[in-house]
DNA sequence: CTGAAAGCGCTTACAG
DNA sequence: CTGAAAGCGCTTACAG
């Protein structure tokens, strides 16, 4: 097919040298090999004249590295997905490594593929944010002594770095300050999903509810059909507790579509709702009233998930003690919820 | 280093075929080699019970190819390229495609780093969201015979697919809609970008200044520092133009960043000034009042991008006669130009 | 200082 | 119907 790219062989035809010594050069072993700084550089020169690139595949079959990470995000239309493969993308790039997206859109299946292609594809490195019924596949990827950084959410099951706020004072301090507002009413809007960062937001709900005795008003839309159940479920919550003074949010996107619904049915707020939601984003900044909202540390998370991959993959092996790190997260206090 | 994985070999030496044998049926070509009814089960039974999965790399390495698209956007983090590449993942994986995808912000060095990068890493075909300067790089690729398809934008220079809107139209549509309105003195909010996107869509704005006598009010913000200047430029060009009762936003960011400052500086939509903007996305339509815009058809356009690519693919060379397609965009007119 | 040769895991003419 | 063998473009012991 498309034969037409130079290769080594060329090279070292043209030149009059072996294939070694070209890949030696090539692969900055020069002096290592101590080989002689002309021929270096007469090699070097034609490499340029001639715009020779290595091919990464060849490569990548002996060495079985492709310089490539494998990112498995939840839904790259999420801003908050968006923004952070933004940020890893750019540190990753920063150090020789390119990144592989792919979204599972909470699919297991998909997920399961995904990380089968990445495999295929002989990705160095994974970052997954995990669905559930992953725990057998990522432990296997563990046993074949892979690179693997869990994000967002882990699996309980199993033993892998993980990088995440503390999702459970986050949502406490939260619904403290709606607390401290003087609410009496605080419910919890979130979805049926046993990912670990949603239970241990429903938790720091809960430890907030019995500090402060307060009653507890759940609203658990179907982690699977939202989109569909939101609006009549959202909808008669509102209207089955009438005496809800504040609502907080587990999720941006549980929030903005609820957001537009309490708009709909002229609920102001926050007169007579206050709201907290999670994860900023613009449009919670720019809606009016502006939203309050927990911000997570999206650089520092970035940055050390790609710290902590690329250490495991200069040591070539995954260490046996994991790093389970959760970060503080920010609460932007805005109109809503004062 | 990793040589765990099972190999065609293995298959091979444990069932006493040979590679060909056990290559041709993995490949679904056992009817086609008339290789026995027998055979082609025992070796299937046999790879799903060993879990054997082939290595990509090197099939890529023989066959040239790796079922692989490279896709280049101008930034991942914002909202128009983050749902248009979700949509083009799905389209894709639907195809047997995976897609790398990968920003350039802009910068042409960047977006020279990533071609060649997707071009050692063996993909199949580019979708290219084009950064000024690339022309001498895609002519490039075309001559080596390799698939592309421009989109959003093209470089008038360049013989290659492109898959877009007709920005133009689009513009003088949006304007004329104002005008339609009684506004007076409709100002244009640009990128002193030289994008053809960019350019036609002034050059619509200007077509309907042409046909109703009205004043031209022009803004274009620095490409290149676009966040530092915004607001300075923006905050004296309403000052300097106290006419002004529309404004047309020529992007989603130029059109939600003045959102923001209008607010600050009191100004009410649309009693003083009517909004209308680029791309909608949900910050516009949950913005208080919800913002016109311009609505490009997403899901078309990855449509047609993906089929026109896997048709390249498929035919295995360029064809000759690129295809240079402008979809309609539609107006949602909201009350921000009421 | 440099080269000949094996091998990574596949595919595919060619031969029977 | 099936196999032996060459080759894709690299890297890397091994030898000198």
């Amino acid at each position: 097919m498309k034969r037409n790219r130079i290769s080594i062989k060329d090279i070292s035809k043209a030149l009059g040298l072996s294939n070694t010594t070209i890949s030696f050069i090539l692969n900055g072993k020069a002096e290592e090999m101590r080989i002689s700084a002309q021929v270096a550089e007469k090699v070097l020169a034609y490499v340029k004249e001639v715009g020779y690139t290595p091919n990464y595949l060849a490569r990548g079959l002996v060495t079985g590295k492709t310089n490539t990470i494998g990112f498995i995000v939840e839904s790259i239309g999420n801003p908050f997905f968006s923004q952070i493969a933004s940020l890893i993308e750019e540190q990753a790039y920063n150090s020789g490594y390119k990144i592989i997206y792919s979204s599972t859109n909470g699919k297991q299946e998909k997920a399961l593929e995904l990380i089968r292609m990445f495999r295929d594809r002989g990705v160095d490195g994974y970052i997954i944010c995990p669905t559930d019924g992953l725990a057998e596949e990522i432990k296997q990827l563990r046993e074949e002594n892979r690179s693997i950084v869990l994000f967002d959410r882990y699996l309980p099951s199993v033993v892998a770095h993980y990088i995440g706020i503390d999702n459970e004072r986050a949502m406490y301090e939260a619904c403290k300050h709606l607390a401290d507002g003087g609410k009496k009413n605080i419910a919890m809007v979130t979805t049926d999903s046993e990912q670990t960062q949603m239970i241990s937001r429903l938790a720091g709900y809960q430890r907030l509810l019995k500090e402060t005795g307060l009653q507890s008003h759940v609203l658990q839309v179907p982690y699977d059909d939202i989109k569909q159940r939101l609006q009549p479920d959202f909808e008669s919550f509102i209207k089955n507790n009438p005496t809800i003074d504040a609502i907080c949010f587990a999720t941006n996107y549980l929030a903005i579509g609820s957001l537009e619904i309490m708009r709909n049915l002229h609920i102001s707020i926050p007169d007579q709702i206050s709201v907290v939601a999670f994860d900023d984003n613009e449009v919670l900044r720019l809606f009016q009233p502006g939203i309050t909202a927990v911000e997570q540390p999206l650089e520092e998370m970035a940055k050390l998930i790609i710290d902590r991959l690329l250490l495991d993959l200069k040591l070539g092996k995954v260490t046996e003690k994991t790093v389970h790190k959760e970060l503080p997260a920010r609460l932007i206090i805005r109109a809503s919820s004062l």
